[in-house]
Parts: C-alpha cells; structure tokens; sequence
RNA sequence: GGGCGCUUAGCUCAGUUGGUUAGAGCAGCUGAUUUACACUCAGCAGGUCGGGGGUUCGAGUCCCUCAGCGCCCA
C-alpha cells in the first residue's frame, strides 16, 4: 500500500447512489474478474457455480445463495488466488418445456415435419398448436437467451465477481458434446445399461421419471374390502386395497410369513372376482400384518412395492396402464393371463380398455358391489402417495425402455465419497448419507421428452423392422455432439432410417441432471488443459434441496470418470423464507422478487442481509437488515472521508510511526480481527467474519477517531500526530480491505480515492502490515472506560457531549491510573475536559463536575 | 418409523475447547445539533438461556429425558 497510492481525491459530498453503475462498467474495463488461464492448479480457487434454472422465476433466493459463493471468491481474490468463477444456465429439460408451452400455446409433436417458415403467435391461443420437435427446440431456445439475459442483468447487478468469459450453458452444443462423451465412455466402462423395466412414469408429462424427482404427498384414499374365491371352492379371502381399478393385473395376493392367520393358504391359490383369473397366495416379509386385513393383492404395478414383490417372487407381468394413463388392451386367456371365464372377463374389460384410472375405478367398485364381492363399506384413509415432484397426478407404473447409470451396485463408495467431503455445515452430510442409503433403484437418465440432450445412440432394425436394443450403435467420441434423430447412424445414410433392415435413433434425451452433473467439466471444458488447471474444484456452493440431486449426481459422475470427488467442499446455503418465517412458495403466492429491492436498497444491502445468513441457516427477508447493509455503506464513505481528510500532508507515515499507547493497542485489536476474519474465512464463515469486522468498524468510529480526532490535527513533524496519521491510515486501509467482499461497490469507491487498482485484487490484509504484532497496553481501554464514565455523566445531565468538563476526578488503583495517565492527553480532547485529577483508590470510579455551559 | 437442525431480550440473531456480572443489532425510552456522518452521536431499560434431571468447584455451553417448531430419509 505505498507505491499504488494515487491523489486524494475525495468528493466534497460523497454518496452511495451510482456507485453500481459507475463501478460495475470500470470493472468490466479493467478485467478485474478475468481467470488468469496460465495459473497452474496450486495457484487456483476455482467454484463449481450452481447453474439456476432460467426457466424458474427470479426470486430473493437467488439473491441469497448466490452471494455466499462471490463472498468466498472475493477472499480468495484478495488472498492471492486465481479465482475461476464462471457462470452458466440450467436451460435444458422440462421446466423450459413447460413455459415455452405455456408462453406460445404450443405442444410438441415428434411426428410431425419441420416448419421452417413456422412463426409463433404474440400470444398463446386457446388451444395449444402442435408443432414439430425441431420447432419446439428452436422457441426453447429462443426463450431461454431471454431469461438468461433477465439473470445475467441481476447477477451484475448484485455484483457477482463472475469471469463472464466463463459463461456456459446446458443446452449448448459444447455441453451437449461433453454430456454425451462422458454418457459413451460410462457405456464403455459398462456404468450405464438400458433395460425394459417397470418405471415411474408421469402420466401427464408422459416421461419417466427419477427416484430423485419424486416425493411423497399425503392424499385420501379409500380402502376397500374385496372377497376372493379360494381356488378349491372353499370359501373366500378377503384382502384390502386402494386400488381396486387394478385388480384386473393381479398376479397373487400377499401376507407375511409369520402371519398366523395365513399360513394355512401360503401355496393355495385364490380366483379374482369379476375377471376369474387364478392367482397364488405367496409369502413375504414387506406385507404389512397391521395394514388392512393382513394380506394385500400384488398387482403389475400399482406401487414401488408391487414391483419389488415381481422380482422378488418372479410373479408374471399383466401391466394395464399405459404411457397415457388409460388402461391398454388385455389379453385373457392368452399363456401368460389364464383365466376361468374368458368370455366374462373380455367382456367386462372391454368396458375399461382404454379408459383412465378413475374411470375404470369407478366402473370395477360399481361391478363388484353388485355382485358382492366388496364387502361392507369404503373405510376412508390418507396415505403417502408417490408424485413427480413437478407433477399433478400420482405417478403410475409403466413398463418401458430406459437407460439407468448403475449406483445402487456402487453404494459403499459412494458413502465413503460423502465422507470425504468437507461440508459446510457439518451436519449437511446427513443429508446426502441417508439419500444415499436409501437408494432402491438404480438412477434412470431418460426422459420421454424434446429438449435435452439426446443419447448419441441408434439401434439396429431387422428385415422386419424389430428394433435390436441389445446392440447399440454408439456415436464416436470425435463426432460429438450428434443428433441421432437427424444425424444418421454412422456407417448408414439417412435414406436407411426406420427402414428394415436400416437403423433408427435413440428417441429419448437425457435427464437434466444428467448434464448438470458434468458442470466441472462444462465450465472447465474438460478435454483441455484448462480442465488440469481447476478440477477437482475447491468449491461447490449450493442450496440443501438439491444435495440428492445435483450434489450426488456430480459425485457419482467424477466417481465413476475420475475416481476423485468434483470438489474438495460442499457450502450449503439455507432457504430464505418470507417476513413472517414462512417458506417461499407459489401456491402460497408469498414469492418475493429481488430486483424492487434491489433498486430500492442497493446490491451492497442486499449483500450485506444476505451475508448475515449462516451457511445452511434458514434466513427470513429482512428488510431491517438491508437498511443496516445501506447504512454501513454510507459510514464507509463517511468515515473514509473524515480519516482520508486528516491524512492530508502525511502520505508517507508506516507502522513504524506508530508509537502512542492508544495507538498501539488499537493495532493490536485489529491484528486480532485480522487473525479472526482469514480464520472465519477459511471455514465458510463469512457470516462471522462480518460480524466482527462490522462491529470493529463502528467502535473504531466512535471511540478511536474521536480519541485521536484533536491529536490528528497537530503538526506533522509531531511524533504523536503522525502516529496518529499511522494508525488511522492502516486501520482505514484494513476495513476497507476487510470489507471488500461483502459491500464491494462502496469499498471500491473509497478506496479508489487513495488508490489506483481495485480494492478486490489487493492483498488481503496481514499482520506483516501492521509491523511488528503490537501488544495491548491496556490504555485504549482504560482510557475508554473513563470516556463511557464522562459520556454517561453529560447524558445523565442531558447536556450536550461537546459541554467542557471543569474537572474529572479519576479514581482506582495505582496502576489502573497510571495507565489511563499514560491517555491523559487524547481522554482530554475527546471528553473536553480541562482538569484531571488522580486518586489512589481500591476500585476505578469517576467523578465528573461539569463547567457552566458556555 | 429412522435421522438432522432449531428453541437465548418485544423481534432477528451471536455466544469458539465449560470459566468473571449472558452480548449485538433492530424496535422502545431519555437526551444531544454548525467544523466526516440525523442515512448521526451519547445514554437508559429489557433475559429464571424451552421444561425437568444429572456430571462438575463452576453449565447457555457436556450427558440423559420430555416438549414444541422446521427439515431430510423411509
């Protein structure tokens, strides 16, 4: 700090307004956030960057979590680190879907041609125009560039220190490349497999979906009671369910082994009412003795149980719910669906093929009332019921072609991957470890949908036109990104396609996590040597919701290609919840947007309330807070004024011209803070590290600079004076610094007034600055006790602080006085006293006599 | 059902490995006004640290237990 002082240069008023403006467009011209890309990996700190999700609304959230991150970027700037933060957009998969949907009136159809002259309407019709999948692509496109503008604006806005060279986003043709080489290499190394299989699958959005995507709501229900003939003739066995619409799927029923009350039927079979289908009655230890009567009806598939039953028990498959929700044709009497009565049971199904889950509930409950096989009356429930956690309706179970990435098989080391990394805080690790634990499926990454990126994959058609799954033709890793729905499979021509004996295209594309898990090596663009130079990264911030997805699948991702965590920490931010500690949701209509605040209040406001949340703490909207954030800028302004006004005429004053006691100790106080804020720092906590810098700062205002005010105005050549000069010197230069991260437009304006580089690539401060590491003499505090004592008195008497004090009278033991002696001179000035007397005494007291007012 | 977190002043929160009389900000109240700042300054008041039990010379802090709130997983 002594070769890049520039003229003082403070304005006669200085004000926080324009500061974003003025300093956000000199950033940019000074390419004070650009990654140095020489850097090697030691030299740099590089942030695995969440990529929101631009289709979403903005909301204060953003604001929230996306400040932690910068606030540790900036640290690590100041501390001397290559600091990569780059910045990309979550833009492919089904939210984008969803509001181009919605925002054009339009639906995608695969089947139909591509419209190159399709333009769509201003506004969305009242009903929703088919369109090609490559029209549908193009408006997802287009819509996405304009939200990525709408966040971009904010995240500059906030000040984020992004590099946005850096700028990345999941639908680009390099993600696209990466996604689908690091899904070919998973492929070769057998970590990815397709495979027919019982899925979840949403109804409306006609894809399926994931373990991570689902959740569990509580819905009613109804049990009903339903009688099935003993196969022998013998009498019946009535079982209890939810879902009678299903009963035309039965494959057996099921009770617990240990249940006494059925042991006696284990290995019989019983007769389905209505479709006289003879089913067995088997065992197993997940059937529930307490639910309903004991014994439940496995059916293909009304449940994640149901399924688990099929396999376990190798029960045949009679799936009826199709990828649209309505029941598909069944064929009784065929090998694998035997039944009693064929012509009954077509004839009644005939009344339900084709219908949907309540329709055909209502018809199968109305047919077994009147033939009584339900006994008694509807006993209603709520239960848990399993829904797509962006879905309306309960997710069914379809069986269909889906490529998984195996980790349940890969479990132990995935735990042992989540205890390798450092979470911030701690007790988020809990998270992941119980998600992990409780995996039951392996994680599905197709998706029955048109904008994502699709598996760089086509298979086989036979003279017959059967398509061979079995042996893939898989894209070359050169040729990526493809589209094998327009690219034709290599070594074919397009004229082959779903041609006998051609080749057809993998229709599906991948799961947004799937790409959104190689955010690393997107943003590192992976390949190259910039990849060597920030993977693994040092950080991942994110919020807590999406610890199982996002967080996990990145894990399992680097696992698996590196055999190495993506990075080293893991800072978890909490939800901000609304004023009244409510948690921000749609439905509830209590979303709050950032940008009025953000106009209102100032980034550095907003910073500041958003800095006062601890990493994993929920933090409420606090519009006091982002008053007090203003406010501490505008006393940085204020107080850099005053001190820099003082420092006129002695620009070449050091630590080593610091030798009065009250200066000394002031310096040791803040070589405290220094230690305390690298340290807090150094583990996330920046909450801390404000804390303790905001409070410093405020006593070192109204203490120290009105302590040392009267002295700072002596001569130069004064030794107390320029000690004086000294001190306010380095300590102003070291909250200016120590602040930096936190309000960096007003930080940024006063330290340019005595600066020429930016204040967020100057060294974050040491104690080296302050010299050798002064020792507390005790007399900034003893000196400010009797300070309090005067204080206190004048505003007893409700006079003014600036009222003289004839004479003080400072009372306590020898030593005590000898040290608030050794102050005498500033404890004078600052008190206007004008006479001091000591007095030997057991306990420090102060006696004050006022003058007459003047 | 298993797990995690929280409970400290009217409000929002600090309180590090147990150690003087439990802190801050906001709000409240009482005052102060020309020399950096009223977007300021000084001062005052306000707490049986969720309940109960235990360990200890000493517990907001450690252990047990109960309760309430929030969340994660099943």
């Amino acid at each position: 700090m002594t070769d890049d002082l520039s003229p003082r240069t403070v304005p006669e008023k200085p004000t926080i307004e324009g500061l974003e403006e003025t300093w956000l467009a000199r950033w940019d011209d000074e390419r004070i956030y650009h990654f140095d890309r020489s850097a090697t990996r030691a030299e740099v700190y590089s942030i695995d960057t969440p990529p929101p999700t631009v289709s979403g609304s903005l909301h204060i959230g953003h604001v929230f979590s996306f400040t932690h991150p910068d606030l540790i970027a900036r640290y690590q700037r100041m501390s001397g680190k290559k600091v990569f933060f780059p910045m990309g957009w979550d833009d492919n998969g089904l939210p984008t879907e969803r509001r181009v949907e919605n925002y054009f009136g339009v639906r995608c159809d695969p089947s139909l041609p591509y419209d190159p002259d399709f333009a769509a309407p201003e506004k969305p019709g009242e009903a929703k125009i088919s369109i090609s999948r490559k029209n549908f692509v193009e408006l997802c496109q287009h819509l996405t560039a304009t939200d990525e503008e709408v966040f971009k604006n904010l995240w500059r806005h906030l000040g984020l220190s992004v590099d946005w060279t850096l700028e990345y986003s999941t639908i680009s043709p390099h993600s696209q490349a990466i996604s689908q080489r690091a899904f070919v290499e998973m492929l070769d190394r057998g970590e990815v497999y397709s495979s027919e299989a019982p899925t979840l699958w949403d109804v409306d959005f006609r894809t399926a979906v994931s373990q991570a995507e689902l959740e569990d709501r509580e819905r009613p229900a109804n049990y009903h009671r339903v009688a099935f003939a003993k196969g022998d003739g013998s009498g019946t066995v009535e079982i209890e369910t939810t879902r009678p619409e299903l009963l035309a799927s039965c494959v057996a029923l099921v009770a617990h082994p240990d249940d006494e009350r059925y042991q006696p039927l284990f290995g019989t079979t019983v007769v389905t009412p209505l479709f006289h289908v003879e089913v067995p009655v088997v065992a197993h230890e997940l059937a529930d003795p307490e639910k309903g009567s004991g014994v439940a009806m496995i059916c293909t598939f009304g449940d994640t149980t149901d399924v688990t039953w099929w396999r376990e028990l190798a029960l045949p498959t009679r799936a009826l719910i199709g990828r649209d929700g309505r029941f598909l044709p069944a064929d009784f009497g065929g090998e694998n669906w035997p039944t009693r009565d064929l012509e009954a049971a077509t004839s009644f199904y005939a009344r339900l093929e084709g219908r949907t889950v309540n329709q055909v509930r209502a018809t199968v409950v109305d047919a077994l009332r009147e033939n009584g096989a339900l006994i008694g009356e509807l006993r209603a429930i709520t239960h848990p019921v399993k829904f797509y956690e962006k879905g309306e309706r309960p997710l069914e179970i379809v069986t269909s072609r889906q490529w998984f990435v195996s980790t349940l098989a890969h479990r132990e080391e995935l735990l042992t991957r989540g205890e390798q990394l450092k979470w911030h805080p701690d007790f988020m690790k809990h998270r992941y470890k119980s998600w992990v634990e409780g995996l039951n499926v392996d994680w599905n990454i197709s998706r029955q949908r048109f904008f994502g990126v699709p598996f760089p994959v086509w298979y086989h058609l036979d003279e017959n036109s059967v398509v061979d799954f079995d042996h893939p033709i898989v894209a070359a890793v050169t040729s990526l990104p493809v589209d094998p729905s327009s690219d034709p499979a290599p070594g074919f021509d397009e004229t082959q396609r779903n041609q006998p004996g051609g080749f057809i295209g993998d229709p599906d594309v991948m799961d947004t996590w799937a790409t959104s898990s190689l955010s690393p090596q997107i943003a590192g663009h992976w390949g190259t040597d910039l990849f060597e130079r920030i993977f693994p990264m040092d950080l991942r911030p994110q919020a807590h919701e999406i610890i199982r997805t996002w967080l996990f699948s990145t894990v399992v991702r680097s696992h698996f290609q590196f055999d190495s965590l993506p990075f080293t920490d893991a800072l978890i931010s909490g939800w901000v919840l609304d004023p009244d500690r409510k948690k921000m949701s749609k439905s509830i209509g209590n979303v709050v947007t950032p940008m009025p605040l953000l106009e209102l209040h100032g980034a550095d406001a907003l910073r500041y309330w958003a800095a006062s949340g601890r990493p994993g703490t929920d933090t409420a909207i606090d519009e006091g807070q982002m008053k007090i954030g203003r406010r501490l800028a505008i006393k940085i302004l204020n107080a850099s004024k005053f001190v820099l006004g003082r420092l006129e005429g002695a620009s070449s004053v050091t630590a080593a011209d610091v030798s009065e006691p009250i200066d000394r100790d002031l310096l040791a106080l803040l070589a405290q803070l220094i230690v305390e804020t690298t340290s807090a720092f150094d583990n996330y906590d920046y909450a801390r590290a404000l804390e303790r810098t905001e409070a410093f700062f405020w006593t070192f205002c109204d203490n120290y600079v009105e302590l040392a005010k009267t002295r700072s105005y002596g001569d130069v050549t004064d030794h107390a004076t320029r000690s004086a000069h000294a001190t306010m010197s380095l300590t102003l230069s070291t909250l200016q610094r120590l602040l930096a991260p936190f309000v960096p437009f007003v930080t940024e304006e006063v330290w340019r007034w005595w600066h020429t580089d930016s204040v967020h690539v100057a060294a974050w401060p040491t104690l080296d600055e302050l010299g050798n590491a002064p020792l507390s003499s005790g007399v900034y505090f003893a000196v400010g006790d009797v300070l309090e004592a005067v204080r206190r008195e004048k505003s007893t008497q409700k006079v003014s602080q600036r009222r003289q004090v004839a004479e003080l009278v400072v009372a306590g033991p020898g030593e005590t006085l000898e040290t608030v002696q050794a102050g005498q001179r500033d404890l004078v000035d600052a008190g206007g006293v004008r006479s001091v007397v000591y007095e030997e005494a057991s306990e420090l007291s102060v006696r004050v006599t006022l003058a007459p007012d003047a």
